[in-house]
Parts: C-alpha cells; sequence; structure tokens
RNA sequence: GCCGCUGUAGCUCAGCUGGUAGAGCACUCGCCUGUUAAGCGAGCGGUCGUCGGUUCGAACCCGACCGGCGGCGCCA
C-alpha cells in the first residue's frame, strides 16, 4: 500500500500501485469513470474503464459517492489532464464504505462550516490547515529543546486566578471549587528554581463574553519562563522562535500555503528582525501612524490593526505604564512608572500574539503591588514564596499559538486556524 | 456586558407593501468515448427556528423565546 503522494512519480510510471483513500471528485460517462482519491498526502486522478473492469464491477465503481472510502489497484501514468499531473488506470478496486450522501458540499455557510467540522476537516484547505498547524507546535517545541529547556506540565485544574477572578470557568471539585486555569505562568515561574529554562504548551481558558475575530474561550498558550533574563534579553529569544517556526513553516509547508492561498513572499518579510518601540515612542508616532493615541490609553483592536498596517514585520512595544499591566510586571528601575514589559503585534493588521516581560523579584515590591491591587496575599502565598527563598530576577512570555497560526495562514477569523473553535456559543462538535 | 445581522428542501438561496412554496447543487434512475466541483433528461425532497397574537387567510405583519453569525470592550 502507498501513499498517494508516493505515487506521483516518474520512477513508478508503468508500475503496478496500489493506494488507498477516500473520493475527492467522481465524474463518469457512459464507458469510463474519472475518481479523484484523495489520502493525507494529496489528490490523484484515477480513471475507470468499463473495458477494464466490466459491467458491473464498472457500475459499482462510478455510482460512488463523494467521501466514500476505497483502496485502488493500477498502473500508474503521467497525464497533463488529470490535475496532480499523473493518472492511475484502475485495475482492480475494493470498497470500504459506500456514502449515501455526504454533506459538506460545494455551496456551505460558515454556520454550517462550523457545525459539521467534524468532516470540513477533510477538506483540502482545512488539512493543510491541520499540518501547518502541525508544523507550528512542534516548531515552538523544537526551537526550544535546540536552546536548552526543558518542557513542564502546569495543572489546568487551579485555585486561583492568575490576573483577577471574573473570566474564570468554574468546575466542582469533591466539594471545593476549583477553575480552569487561564494561564500556566506562575506555575511556570515555580519551575525555573528547578530548571532554569522551561516552556509548556497548554490549553488556557477564558470565560470573557468575547465576540471578536481573535478571541476563544479556549486556546492554546504556549508559554515560556527563563531565569536570569532581562526583557531585552526576552524578546530576542522570542524574536528567535519567531524566525525559527516561519522558516520551518515556509520550508515544510509551502504546498499547503499554496493551497490556502497565502502569500509566502509576505510572510518572507516577517524573517527580517523585528522593530521595536517603547509605548512613549508609539504614542508620539501615533499621528503619523494613523491613530492618534494620547499617554496612558491601551491599545484595542482598531489602534491595532492601525498600527500595524504601516509594519511589514513584527513589531515589539515595550515599556507601557504601571496601570495599564497586571500586577507581577516588574517596574523599571530608572523609571517605575513604566514597566520591563513587551508586546509583540503581527504585521498584516493581525496585532497582538505575544506579552511578556521581567517578573518582580523582591518580596516587597511584590506584596506592595498585590496590596495596590485589592488582592489577598494568601491567595498567592506559594507564588510569594519564589521570592522567599532564592529569589531571582527573570522573565517570560505568553504566546497565543492559535493567533501566531491565524497571523501564518492569514485567516480572517481565529476559529478557522483551530479544528474545535470553543466560543461563548459553541461548544460542538 | 453592549450594538448589529440572521433562521425557508441535506446544502446555497429566491419568494413582489398577506392568497397554503420555487431554483441551483446534492442524492436516486436513465443518456453521454477523456471528465476537470462536466453535460442532458426525469425523480426524490419542506409543520417556512419555536410558541403565541392580528386576519376570512401568515414564510410574509406584531410579540416573546430559542439558535447562529459579525462588531466593541477585555486579552493571547
Amino acid at each position: 500500500m502507498q501513499s498517494v503522494s508516493s505515487v506521483l512519480s516518474d520512477q513508478l510510471i508503468g508500475k503496478e500501485v496500489e493506494i488507498r483513500g477516500w473520493v475527492y471528485r467522481i465524474r463518469s460517462t457512459a464507458k469510463m469513470c474519472f475518481v479523484i482519491l484523495r489520502d493525507s498526502t494529496n489528490i490523484v486522478q484515477c480513471v475507470g474503464k468499463i473495458e477494464d473492469l466490466g459491467s458491473e464491477r464498472f457500475k459499482a465503481l462510478s455510482s460512488l459517492t463523494i467521501e466514500s472510502s476505497l483502496s485502488i489497484k493500477g498502473i500508474i501514468r503521467k497525464d497533463t489532464r488529470a490535475t496532480t499531473g499523473y493518472e492511475l488506470t484502475i485495475k482492480d478496486f475494493a470498497i470500504f464504505c459506500r456514502n449515501e450522501n455526504f454533506p459538506v458540499s460545494k455551496d456551505i455557510s460558515e454556520e454550517f462550516e462550523l457545525d459539521n467540522r467534524h468532516l470540513w476537516i477533510r477538506s483540502r484547505e482545512f488539512t493543510s490547515i491541520l499540518k501547518i498547524r502541525s508544523t507550528i507546535f512542534k516548531g515552538f517545541a523544537d526551537f526550544f529543546y535546540e536552546n536548552g529547556y526543558y518542557q513542564v506540565q502546569p495543572p489546568m485544574m487551579v485555585s486561583t486566578a492568575t490576573e483577577g477572578g471574573s473570566t474564570l470557568f468554574k468546575v466542582p471539585f469533591f466539594g471545593e471549587e476549583a477553575f480552569l486555569t487561564q494561564s500556566s505562568q506562575f506555575y511556570l515561574e515555580t519551575f525555573i528554581y528547578s530548571l532554569e529554562k522551561v516552556f509548556t504548551i497548554s490549553p488556557s481558558f477564558r470565560a470573557e463574553k468575547s465576540r471578536t475575530w481573535r478571541h476563544l474561550t479556549e486556546y492554546w498558550h504556549a508559554e515560556g519562563e527563563v531565569a536570569w533574563i532581562g526583557n531585552d534579553e526576552m524578546m530576542k529569544i522570542e524574536e528567535d522562535m519567531i524566525h525559527y517556526i516561519l522558516k520551518k513553516v515556509i520550508d515544510q509547508n509551502y504546498e499547503d500555503l499554496q493551497i490556502i492561498g497565502r502569500n509566502v513572499e509576505d510572510l518572507r518579510e516577517s524573517l527580517k528582525p523585528f522593530n521595536r518601540m517603547t509605548y512613549a515612542e508609539l504614542i508620539e508616532k501615533s499621528e503619523s501612524l494613523g491613530m492618534p493615541l494620547k499617554y496612558g490609553d491601551d491599545l484595542g483592536a482598531d489602534e491595532e490593526r492601525t498600527i500595524m498596517s504601516n509594519f511589514k514585520t513584527p513589531l515589539f512595544i515595550t515599556h507601557f505604564p504601571a496601570e495599564l499591566k497586571t500586577f507581577y510586571h516588574r517596574p523599571d528601575p530608572s523609571n517605575p512608572a513604566v514597566i520591563l514589559c513587551h508586546d509583540l503585534l503581527a504585521p498584516e493588521g493581525y496585532g497582538e500574539i505575544i506579552g511578556g516581560g521581567e517578573r518582580i523579584w523582591d518580596l516587597q515590591e511584590l506584596r506592595q503591588r498585590i496590596k495596590d491591587n485589592g488582592l489577598r496575599e494568601e491567595d498567592y502565598y506559594w507564588y510569594l514564596d519564589l521570592r522567599r527563598y532564592g529569589s531571582i530576577p527573570h522573565s517570560g512570555f505568553g504566546l497565543g499559538l492559535d493567533r501566531l497560526a491565524m497571523w501564518i495562514m492569514h485567516l480572517d477569523n481565529i476559529k478557522k486556524a483551530i479544528p474545535y473553535p470553543r466560543t461563548i456559543r459553541r461548544l460542538r462538535p
């Protein structure tokens, strides 16, 4: 048994091959039928002739329907009339499942596509999306493995919020109330005292009633935490990591990028060094970037989109005012009104994909910030312990892998970047 | 949480300021000597999201509810 892509080869011309898969398209005339067979690797046109198969077998083959499953034995040939350049003349075949009616057809709405994701996944476009996603996830892990990091597994069920309680999912927990994690950052910080350089890829959950093109209720959060480094070094690592992932995708999924219509040259622009700008510089330039802002304004979706339409490569924005960021970020010792943090905004209007920076590592400073934010120290006892015992400078980041995937594939909605999106209005399939 | 849009056949949609529903695709059956999500002919297929109201009469008007999509805030 061979894969479809492996039989599309000059070496096999005139040879008998056997492939199996699903009917991608089927067309028939009185004496011949064309079955375009799909497997995970590619599609190939197979031609069945009544003179080779006999009328009974020919009828069984030519009456197959879309997404029926079968195996085919035949001779491979070069043929420019076939979509992928080669054609298989069918000598024999075996049907596994003949479908009555496959629900997904050429005219489907986005709603129908979402209701039938379990079937839509088979489409050529979504197969490519899944392949690219796979490369992105592997690329993220490989980059960190190759640079001496350890992968760790934080808990998904937690007892406290990371940044505020309103957006947590509640889960019954043996008479107690547990929550689904919305970020693994605090747990990641615990691991650096053992392993120093760690990363994780795990889901995060946000019960925000968001309805936007770039929010999910359950999303894949790639997080890293690194001992002994500051904000600038953290950004350099992230830039190298994004470059690494982009190179892998362009190298390994070039065909898939073509299938989904991604302009690869535009994507290559982001292999160049990323731009960096402080928040204050951004405010100063905001007028000329088409989005007048005043100091203290947060960046919303419109602002990010407008700003990033000016850039072809990602942009780091650093040194946000302290009041715009959560309590654990470290204020700049030379100017405590701003913090040593960064957001990474993706180009082509995509906006924020990473948030990161230095963490406060002084115990008293952290306690003060917890108090200032109206939070309770006892909820963070173990997080404070990290500052009590052998505290060190460190930095980290969180990357939305689905957002990264959406940008890399130039999709217009994050729901197209994940196989089974979870949103306020969608829990199935 | 706020704002907007939407629900008619398996799918995509049409249906005129109210008169008991139609097309294309899919599927089934024919026909066709090379098709490119082919072509031709026939057939199958709908409590018009649900409930209530107005009316002689409702897919259409009114109300409530349910489902979905888009946008904002929040963030990754």
